[in-house]
DNA sequence: AAAGCACAGTCTATTACGTCA
DNA sequence: GGTGACGTAATAGACTGTGCT
């Protein structure tokens, strides 16, 4: 109904993103799209680099297919594209583990056949965008926090308004026949009600409980490892 | 001070997909 | 309807610069 559960491993098993983050939230649905980086055409650069290593590529690219034309400028370098394997293996060593120390980024380099650069490489890449994409969703969760806040905000207004037109006694105490007609509300994730009479009561600030800010965002307060997991 | 690492920002090769002749 | 060329967006590997330890 009004939450859904959202499980990353779902909305982004197409790619490789395999977050593992579970968020409630309102009616979200997400197009994760990156900002597109900016086409400043030319830059050249210098081509010391990671493909050139000796006798590597052999399952990453063809390697006959290097032949360049001699006149073209300077030889671009070929873009190395992983196997489907070696993609899997570092998936599973990320979940096990966000970063590597020296050693176990040199058993992996080994393992994939791959410069211990690259290995490094690939897990910055990795928790990059990872955090790129649960900051998308924390954004988007708080648009929608903030759509549901002021929609919360705008029907307890217009109660207020009816209760006051109603014009109650001298001690403005709510009367017991009058509570049934007073709205209650229970959040159906920090479970606290939310009644109009909160804001009749004088003094009654203090149960204002409908812009508790969501769980995930009290967690992160005090940031954690758990916070981009 | 230098080295090593992580991160933010960026570039760019590759891939996927839509459109149109 | 099938197809190839083309444009565009998305993805992912790699780099640079910076800050921290």
């Amino acid at each position: 109904m009004f939450y859904i559960i959202l499980k990353f491993m779902e909305i982004f098993s197409n790619n490789c993103t395999n977050l593992e983050l579970t968020i409630a939230m309102p009616g979200f649905s997400s197009s994760p799209s990156l900002p597109s980086s900016g086409e400043s055409g030319g830059n050249v650069r210098k081509e010391l680099d990671i493909n050139q290593l000796p006798g590597q590529e052999e399952d990453c690219m063809e390697e006959e297919e290097e032949e360049e034309s001699p006149n073209v400028g300077p030889a671009r370098r070929k873009k190395l594209r992983l196997t489907k394997e070696q993609s899997r293996l570092l998936e599973e060593s990320f979940r096990q583990n966000q970063t590597l120390n020296p050693k176990e980024k040199e058993a992996l380099a080994v393992e994939l056949k791959l410069k211990p650069r690259q290995v490094e490489v690939w897990f910055q890449n990795r928790r990059a965008r990872s955090k790129l994409k649960q900051t998308e969703m924390e954004c988007e969760y708080l648009k929608r926090w903030f759509g549901t806040l002021t929609e919360q905000n705008r029907k307890l207004q217009r109660e207020l308004e009816n209760l006051r037109a109603m014009k109650p006694g001298p001690n403005n105490a709510c009367p017991a026949h009058m509570a049934s007609t007073l709205s209650s509300t229970m959040c159906p994730r920090c479970e606290r009600v939310t009644t109009a009479t909160h804001v009749l009561d004088k003094g009654a600030t203090t149960t204002a409980t409908t812009a508790a800010m969501p769980p995930f965002f009290q967690a992160r307060r005090q940031p954690s490892a758990a916070c981009y997991n």
